[in-house]
DNA sequence: TATGAGATCAAGAATTATTCTAAAACAAAA
DNA sequence: TTTTGTTTTAGAATAATTCTTGATCTCATA
């Protein structure tokens, strides 16, 4: 039985980062939910596969699969930053009640010309909404009653 | 010679929070240079005309225009956010060299339609672009001649 | 004007996420 | 196989913020 899918190691083997296999665990607690978890959260899922690892080495590993351009760091608030392994285009919703953060579609008609001074360059733009989930906003009108 | 101006109270009162002399050390702190200062930061302007304003206050008082509406913070990295009292909409600039921030104007169209789940409550779009200003462009350049 | 309730302030302790440090383990190159 | 550079690890250190607690202030009302 395989450890590892074959691409999970292609994808860090071919970022240009040494593939180990810390990184490789810390990869795949990433992608297998699609969610956004934080540090801690990473390690504690990368702890149950490889009872090791360290946080710190979940720290390393993080920063540099976001230094490779493996996966992205995402600040929705003080605290916690968090991880996201979509590497499509695509802004983030945070309910400011419970914390979830969901992806959200972005137009590429939105990729619109920026205006600011002459010489600036321009990396990446990051959206990022802000208010309340299905949930909580439901749960917050309910209780209004 | 009047210590305040008229409009800083005003502004104060009017978003229904108690006037007080340290919120209005900290807003004319923030008034006073229209950039994005931290915490500490504010805290040192506010100093200046104060000196016996502490720390925590400041971050009292920083919370409370924030949550009235008067200020807006801004997370655009880990480490200390930052205080904006520039009500128009507007994006920020970040720099991921030397950390200055500043505004961009938003074309009021890029308020587009959102696509997400069902009941979403969207209280906020915040935009954020993230690269070199001219001044870090320009030294980068320079030093790989 | 006196007084009581609640808001605000201040100093310092506590918290929390992260970063740093230094030593051991590992991997690739020579 | 030695050398050299990279990665992992545990634990210490850091930095921004938040919390706690007692003092002070403000406002409404008696
Ligand atoms: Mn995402
Ligand atoms: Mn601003
Ligand atoms: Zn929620
Ligand atoms: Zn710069």
């Amino acid at each position: 039985m395989k450890a590892h899918s074959a691409t999970s190691e292609d994808a860090i083997t071919s970022h240009g980062i040494r593939l180990t296999p810390q990184r490789r665990y810390v990869y795949e607690a990433l992608m297998e939910k699609r969610d956004h978890p934080t540090a801690s959260e990473v390690f504690m899922r990368a702890k149950a596969r490889m009872p090791s690892i360290s946080l710190a080495t979940v720290y390393n590993c993080l920063d540099a699969l976001t230094e490779s351009g493996l996966i992205r760091q995402v600040y929705c608030e003080r605290g916690s930053s968090r991880y996201c392994p979509n590497l499509v285009p695509h802004g983030h919703f945070f309910c400011k009640t419970c914390g979830v953060v969901f992806d959200v579609p972005i137009d590429p008609a939105q990729e619109a010309s920026w205006e600011f001074p002459e010489g600036t360059q321009l990396e990446h733009v990051e959206i990022t909404l802000r208010g309340l989930c299905p949930a909580c906003a439901q749960k917050q009108t309910t209780s209004l009653l």
